[in-house]
DNA sequence: CCGTTTTAGGATAAATGTATCTCTAAGCCG
DNA sequence: CGGCTTAGAGATACATTTATCCTAAAACGG
């Protein structure tokens, strides 16, 4: 479904959001707490903040923190920094061009469960599951 | 969502259902017609022969067929066959052992969207896609 | 100002997925 | 039987993703 990358993007984007701590936060603290490469992670944060929806500050006492508000960024902008619109956009066959034009064989019936999952992930922001988070104390990591 | 190797495998298969003709058709046939790799294509074949979905038969006038009717093939049996269940299982965000008992934040979400897509997947048989295919001129190639 | 900490960015390595190649086995036909 | 055709199976390239490494650049603190 999503690359490794972007499930490891929407667990640090959910564990920063479950912090009651705002402020920059190390990204060798997300990695260590959440059993992810460092380096990794680190490159994945790169895209989240050249998207625009965190920002960092280097040296002592930087990291990363959100560039706006959690209530504001939804599970499909992180999905969205990472892994591309593709899987939201592109025929599920991979035939290029396919669309209502010259629809693919699949193509009415995956737009009627494409529709729901993207719905899904742009309606869910981040606040909403730091809360789910703290009420339920759900795991990110193994 | 799907491998490209599945990708192959579909349209493959949606292709031999929407023949008219029953008997062996060969790889190599299919894999000009739709415009894929021939040795690719030969490999794919493989996994769904090896899962009981095609039979093969060498030499000339061989090459593939159902196994069973295409009514009884659903879209479900084919991505299984070739990506494996994993899509339709695994924690959306990788974590081993997400479940009920132990569930991620985005578990019960993913829960009410990951039914309907396998619903809809295990409930269309290629049968009906080779309809919709000869009726509405559906295309399998770019 | 200099050493330390941290992210940024490019280069490199390892792993997986995609695609090709070669040889074998099976089936057809003369 | 001998030559041709086709799928099977393993080995080999190629591409992309995943992961690591190394050198900056920026920030802090003595």
């Amino acid at each position: 479904m999503f690359s490794r990358a972007c499930e490891y993007g929407l667990r640090a984007a959910l564990y920063l959001a479950s912090l009651k701590h705002n402020g920059y936060v190390s990204i060798r603290e997300i990695g260590e707490r959440l059993n992810i490469s460092v380096p990794f992670l680190t490159k994945i944060f790169q895209k989240l903040t050249q998207a625009g929806l965190m920002q960092s500050l280097r040296g002592p006492s930087g990291g990363v923190m959100f560039a706006r508000s959690p209530e504001e960024i939804t599970l499909f902008d992180v999905i969205v920094a990472i892994d591309g619109p593709d899987l939201f956009t592109e025929c599920v066959l991979g035939l290029p061009g396919c669309g209502e034009a010259a629809p693919c064989p699949l193509h009415d019936h995956w737009k009627e469960v494409r529709t729901p999952i993207r719905d899904l992930f742009a309606s869910t922001t981040l606040a909403d599951m730091a809360r789910r988070i703290q009420e339920a104390r759900l795991r990110l990591t193994a």
